[in-house]
RNA sequence: GCGGGUAUGGCGGAACUGGCAGACGCGCUAGUCUUAGGAACUAGUUCUUCGGAGUGCAGGUUCGAUUCCUGUUACCCGCACCA
């Protein structure tokens, strides 16, 4: 039979048998296998899907075999820009261009064979799933973690859109590319930022790949300092600086506050160069955040007149500067500046001529900051000490003692700007009631579904198109009855994907987010695979988002996620990303029409280290046909015995071992090269029984599922691969009887010899210096040292 | 600037805990069979002046280093005026 026939057979039986439907109610241990569901785009699936999807797909199946009950589910995050963009050209409803694409992306998975259950398909923008979504945000915002805030938040002019942090990328916009500008925005936050020290510490419960968790703990970003109080001179006002070196206080020459800070407002009367002051606010607002950040070494600010800061160790008086190299998202807003050690503000300092003061020794503050450590100087009682750490604790004692100052933690970490001006993203469920304020949609009126309109385009002053739809916007306040407007803005694409891994657990539930009883049987994900860009903010607002229901006592688990890893992403033949524009993409289609599913996994798999990205190239593919072909052919050569031929079975005990561990620990690669040594040793056999057959197509059924069961049911082996026990090794034939040995001589290899295994050291040695070679290159010299490895390697040291 | 990673044939990559570097595959070469082959099979394939030399480079530890240590270079990724 030709291939695309076996290959429809199987996907069919797999189909009619729900062979691999996951039982919530199974006595059996479960085993969660996550991977990253896609956004269904027009263009169809990458085979980097295919690479992911592939690899964990085996994994999924021998755990199976290995008895445990397999939950591999799969979905759609189908909520995003790409639909939104297509339905503003063609005025039809995203949601007809998300059928098609999951249509076809379906489609295209179901011809890889891939085990998922598919009677637990979801998709972000059901209604009955973001029903969910919207519900778990009415939960945030009960717990007061869901606010609405004027925030200074990063706009994209061309997207009309406001962007996280997570979203900028330069500079840049994401999605376009165009520069990031500032604007005040009135935003709904969920306040992630308090779950910093819960995000960091919560890594120690995972598994996490390690550059995963230094990703999420350089995003975090947590620092030790403290916070002063500088007092302003004739007032009780206070300006708090944030700082991790306050044992540099003796050294502060002037402060630094954003160009934001609201203090500025509030001694409005005192300042005598407003003007300027705002000609600079306005300055930096307009200022592109890449601008503001590329640019960094130019410093700008302004001297504000008009009143002082006072040092509250030394008592000085200090004169303040805004700039915008102080960020008021970061700390308090507001620094002291130590041009000495600081190599900011010593570039500040030198531009605006203020005076430098050196307060630890070992630096020539003519020319550059010192940032290094030293003993302290011009300090008053800190002088004499030698290091930060014995500093800092003695001035933040004096600081404690004086009340001025105490340790504070911060974070970059920032609360998450959760509101879109968009239309294709779940409608963010609350009301405007003018005499209740915001008022939550109550429960049973969820889900707040997406009205069907002719327009999707974000309004002129940047409102979600959905602001223009009075059906949508004007409602009844659910408190009091009175007119009321509903919430326009939308979730962030991130929403959906924030929760939807406890959805697959128990995907059909009206009644209930997931049930409780799902939840505890399911527990956490086992193992999630998916790309590295998402190792921070997707996996961060997920453990974010399933912490806090944690806290609400609706999930078992704080941390969702056990096991974390990223797969390379592949590239073109030529070594660039693929894309239509360079020509080089690879449609897995394609692939699957000329060589066979079961050819593309394989090849998949065996490209190179799982981690790395890889340069595609198709005639490693056809070689991977090629070896599927050689298995098939190699069963001709079948006798009736059952059991293992006695020249195979120690190297079918080792094959099992290898693979058995390989799929355990990302080492698709070499599983497969693993399967290779043995067809090639089993094609030198005159014949080969029925076992040996049998193992090598249990063992390449994770990988090449189809022609596996074929080649099974075609010689009557015995249960099908899908259904039949992993195989076992037996510790006691993984050795060879016999050994070769490596003879060198200093180091150099001058022979080999074999030996029975755990030949003595003495005959050993004996037999490696009657080597013929040996005794060419040790004739004549001094043998000084013999050593034996016994059944490795000799090696003779001589003069 | 900070944090992390990588470096092995023509190519993708193997190598356990320090013990025969280059497994496995691609490509290439020669041959067999064929009307033919971009099929299949067989043999070979790190370089070499045939002494040896070889895992980015320079040292070190060791009987022995791709593996451990010190220094260094190149490239890749993440973060970045974060106080």
């Amino acid at each position: 039979m030709e291939t695309k026939k076996i290959e429809k057979k199987w996907q069919k039986y797999w189909k009619e048998n729900h062979t691999f439907e996951a039982k919530n109610n199974s006595t059996k241990e479960k085993y969660y296998v996550l991977v990253e569901f896609p956004y269904p785009s027009g263009a169809g699936l990458h085979v980097g899907h295919v690479r992911s999807y592939a690899s964990l797909d085996a994994v999924a199946r021998k755990k199976r075999m290995e008895g445990y009950n397999v939950l591999f589910p799969m979905g759609w995050d189908a909520f995003g820009l790409p639909a939104e963009e297509y339905a503003i050209k063609n005025h039809v409803h995203p949601s007809v261009a998300v059928k098609e694409n999951i249509k076809t992306f379906k489609g295209q998975l179901e011809s890889l064979g891939l085990s998922f259950d598919w009677s637990r398909e979801i998709a972000t923008t059901d209604p009955k799933y973001y029903k969910w979504t919207q519900w778990q945000f009415l939960k945030f915002y009960e717990a007061g973690l869901a606010y609405k805030a004027k925030k200074t938040i990063n706009w994209c002019p061309n997207c009309k859109i406001g962007l996280a942090n997570e979203e900028v990328e330069g500079g840049c916009c994401e999605r376009c590319g165009g520069p990031i500008v500032h604007k005040e925005k009135e935003q709904w936050m969920l306040g992630m930022k308090q779950y910093a020290e819960r995000l960091l510490d919560g890594l120690k419960d995972t598994s996490f790949q390690e550059k995963t968790k230094l990703a999420q703990i350089n995003w975090i970003g947590k620092s030790t300092g403290a916070e002063i109080d500088f007092l302003i001179d004739d007032t009780d006002e206070k300006l708090k600086v944030y700082t991790t070196r306050p044992d540099t206080i003796f050294g502060v020459t002037f402060m630094v506050i954003a160009p934001e800070h609201p203090i500025l407002k509030k001694l409005e009367a005192r300042i005598l160069n407003m003007d300027e002051i705002r000609a600079y606010q306005d300055f930096a607002s307009h200022k592109s955040e890449m601008e503001r950040t590329q640019l960094n070494k130019d410093k700008t600010g302004v001297k504000i007149l008009g009143f002082y800061a006072i040092n509250p160790v030394t008592k000085t008086k200090i004169p303040v500067y805004i700039s915008d190299y102080v960020m008021m998202n970061y700390g308090t807003g507001a620094i002291m500046a130590v041009p000495a050690h600081d190599e900011r503000d010593y570039e500040f300092a030198k531009k605006f001529d203020i005076p430098i003061i050196e307060v630890i020794k070992g630096g020539d503050i003519s020319k550059e900051a010192y940032v290094g450590d030293g003993e302290m100087v011009n300090s008053s009682f800190l002088n004499g000490i030698e290091t930060k750490q014995e500093a800092i604790a003695k001035i933040l004692e004096y600081m404690d003692k004086e009340g001025i100052g105490h340790p504070s933690v911060k974070y970059r970490l920032q609360d998450w700007v959760f509101s879109r001006q968009r239309f294709w993203g779940e409608p963010i469920p609350m009301i405007k009631c003018e005499n209740c304020g915001w008022v939550p949609v109550p429960y049973e009126d969820l889900p707040v579904k997406l009205p069907n309109v002719a327009s999707y385009e974000p309004t002129e002053n940047g409102e979600s198109p959905l602001a223009d739809i009075p059906e949508f916007v004007n409602c009844k306040c659910p408190k009091c009855g009175n007119d009321a407007k509903r919430e326009t803005d939308t979730m962030p694409n991130w929403a959906g994907s924030s929760w939807y891994w406890l959805r697959y657990m128990d995907p059909h539930n009206d009644k209930e987010f997931v049930s409780m009883d799902a939840l505890k049987y399911f527990g956490q994900v086992d193992w999630y695979n998916g790309g590295m860009e998402h190792a921070t903010r997707h996996l961060l607002y997920a453990r974010f988002w399933n912490n806090f229901l944690y806290d609400q006592g609706l999930v078992p688990n704080a941390e969702p996620f056990k096991l974390r890893t990223s797969h390379g992403m592949i590239l073109g033949s030529n070594g660039e990303k693929m894309s239509k524009s360079k020509g080089n993409v690879i449609n897995p289609n394609d692939c699957v029409n000329e060589y066979g599913a079961d050819a593309l996994r394989v090849y998949e798999m065996f490209i190179g280290d799982y981690e790395k990205e890889v340069n595609w190239n198709t005639n490693s593919l056809n070689g991977c046909k090629k070896f599927l072909d050689r298995v098939e052919r190699i069963g001709a050569k079948l006798n009736s015995k059952t059991v293992y031929s006695p020249t195979l079975e120690v190297l079918i005990n080792k094959t099992i071992k290898k693979v058995t561990e390989d799929l355990d620990n990302l080492k698709f690669n070499t599983a497969i090269s693993s399967l290779m040594i043995l067809l090639n040793e089993m094609e030198k056999q005159e014949t080969i029984t029925k076992k040996d057959y049998r193992t090598l197509l249990l063992l390449l059924n994770p990988m090449a599922p189809h022609i596996t069961e074929e080649l099974n049911e075609k010689y009557e082996l015995g249960a099908k691969c899908c259904e039949s026990k992993w195989p076992k090794y037996d510790d006691t034939k993984l050795i060879d009887e016999t050994v070769t040995i490596a003879i060198q001589v200093n180091g150099k290899l001058r022979g080999t010899i074999e030996v029975p295994l755990d030949t003595t050291e003495n005959k050993i040695q004996k037999l490696a210096l009657e080597n013929e070679n040996v005794k060419k290159h040790t004739e004549g010299k001094e043998i000084i040292k013999v050593i034996v490895i016994k059944n490795k390697i000799v090696n003779i040291v001589v003069k």
